[in-house]
DNA sequence: CATGATGTCTGCATCGTTGCAGAGCCCTCA
DNA sequence: TGAGGGCTCTGCAACGATGCAGACATCATG
């Protein structure tokens, strides 16, 4: 069901293929005669532009990829969903992909066959490719890099400052009086860079009270889900000397380590506090309610629509390090 | 930054444009030489094919579109996964579009300047618009319904069998001697087809033990989102005789219907025993777990994906009424 | 040696649209 | 009257790829 061409509404209205077209857009001096008789047409035939012929002849598409771990990670499609918004409202649409932290899925992206000609810039949530052969690959398109990793100078990059954020909780906690605060999530690791600057706020903030950390209470985790961050709460449970208060590097490890001690009997926040990092909207309902430190994701996802669109449109200022702002929304879970 | 075209690799290999097209996609015979020679000049310029040409000239883009209500309603969010990788299985990219349940959103995806001609195929999730004005769309493409609505057969439809999810949630609270179950999420108007089916559900249940249904504990919600099951549940509270059960029509009611409990000081399931449906990962993980009706969701995208696409080739079978396997799953919050 | 079958390779047309240059036409003004 | 300028409208070429038909060379066969 091939719909009608220009040429098939041409041939109806009497007129040139150019004249419909100069119809369609809107475009140029066209008598009114003729728009209405071309528009008769149109409308008989229900014409709908070819868009894909559309975008062959001008070289863009209108369509911009965005590549996130795990859409079912409530941060990532809270993400997703702010950026289809802001794409949105510069005509833009989104294909949406899940790499599941997958290296191969990553360099598919990228890859040779990918469908990336297809799109006019990708935003790239990257977990597991390293900034070598992100630069290494000869990029068709402008790519704009989301929240994971550094890569220094080569992308744009826009994310909330990591280490403020995770040493702004950790002195919330220390403020309560808290004097044992575990840490959930670190990643020593190479790709784990988002996870060791965090690492590194927390130590900042032991350090500027003069206050030492105990290694045992910095638990790390492989991913970010509810299941490791119950986990790494039970194994902090069975330490001789347990925490007082914890803070999670994400706001699931969180809701996780709070599961595991509602089961084992603790009260949240007496016992022991917890704060998470992404401000989910599941923190607002659970019980007890998460404090967390709140990205500003429109924002985010705003200012990397921004860029992308930018260096699509080849106003493309230098590589930089967009930081977006944060705030430290505090809930039951530390209000005790 | 236009890439390199067919044209200029055959320049540089000294043979036509076909027959670079031919290597590239491993066609027709070439021999051992001239296709070592080729391939050296698609490596020197690193060639990629220009998938909008290829489209063009092909009439399919092998991508389709799905559109759902909210991207970070987790339900929805689950269920884009499983579309992802069900349409990646037949080679198939996925653009993702969020219509926040707005009529006019619904409409343009269907409209005269919609993107669609892009699309091979539409997976659509609608809650706004209504089966005559869909029909009445001469679409260009094929679309699956996912969920929500019933039509009449002018369209494949993929969902659960709402009522029988619905009696056996309410069965099972029956079954634990709870007499007082409430009913959270009825939308008795247009729009409201699913919410109503499950209503449907939920007195049958209670017919076929030859109980009566107390009007005022079946509660309407607009929508299906934490803080409306909450207001509903302090609702159901304040009354003179408040429920010892709650059927709540998808999980995040009920998550809030909890929340609302808890805060109120009711224990779970104890005093009232909670059901939701859905089986959002959340469940698993909140204070107590959910008890819930699950939909195979993976299910539900392979079957809605796999209509899709033989209606892309041709080969569609009649419009069809899938239905989809769902199963209780009885966790913390009626296992008292 | 003529014939035809096979195997390689090429050029042209085409997908549906838009950019560009220019063809008519009418009007104005010297 | 005729040169010049606007206004409409048209046809051709092009975007980058693939389908098709056919050209050419090679080879086996009778």
């Amino acid at each position: 069901m091939p719909g009608p061409t220009l040429r098939d509404v041409a041939k109806r209205a009497n007129v040139s293929i150019r004249t419909v077209s100069n119809v369609v857009n809107g475009y140029a001096p066209v008598s009114d005669e003729l728009r209405v008789r071309v528009q008769a047409a149109l409308d008989e035939l229900d014409y709908r532009p070819n868009l894909i012929a559309r975008n062959l002849k001008q070289g863009r598409t209108g369509m911009i990829a965005l590549a996130v771990p795990e859409l079912d990670v409530p941060y990532f499609a809270e993400l997703v969903r702010e950026v289809i918004t802001a794409a949105r409202a510069h005509g833009y649409v989104v294909m949406v992909d899940q790499t599941d932290g997958d290296l191969e899925r990553e360099r598919e992206l990228l890859g040779r066959d990918s469908r990336a000609t297809m799109f006019d810039g990708l935003l790239l949530s990257p977990l597991a490719i390293s900034a070598d052969e992100l630069r290494g690959r000869g990029n068709r398109v402008p790519v704009v890099l989301l929240g994971e990793h550094i890569f220094n100078g080569s992308f744009h990059h826009v994310a909330i400052d990591n280490v403020a954020a995770a040493r702004e909780a950790t002195e919330h906690l220390l403020a309560l009086g808290r004097r044992r605060v575990a840490a959930i999530g670190d990643q020593p690791y190479a790709t784990g860079e988002t996870a060791q600057l965090r690492t590194i706020g927390y130590r900042q903030a032991h350090a500027r009270r003069g206050l030492d950390v105990d290694d045992r209470l910095v638990v790390p985790t492989p991913r970010f889900h509810r299941r490791l961050g119950a986990e790494a709460m039970e194994r902090l449970l069975a330490l001789p000397d347990p925490p007082d208060a914890v803070l999670c590097y994400n706001d699931l490890l969180a809701l996780g380590a709070m599961r595991a001690l509602t089961r084992a009997g603790r009260r949240i926040p007496d016992d022991i506090a917890v704060v998470g990092i992404d401000d989910i909207e599941e923190g607002q309902y659970s019980t007890p309610s998460l404090t967390t430190v709140a990205p500003d994701k429109a924002e985010i996802a705003r200012r990397a629509v921004g860029v992308l669109l930018q260096s699509i449109n080849g106003a493309a200022p230098q590589p930089a390090e967009i930081v977006v702002p944060h705030r430290l929304v505090v809930r039951e879970s530390t209000a005790g």
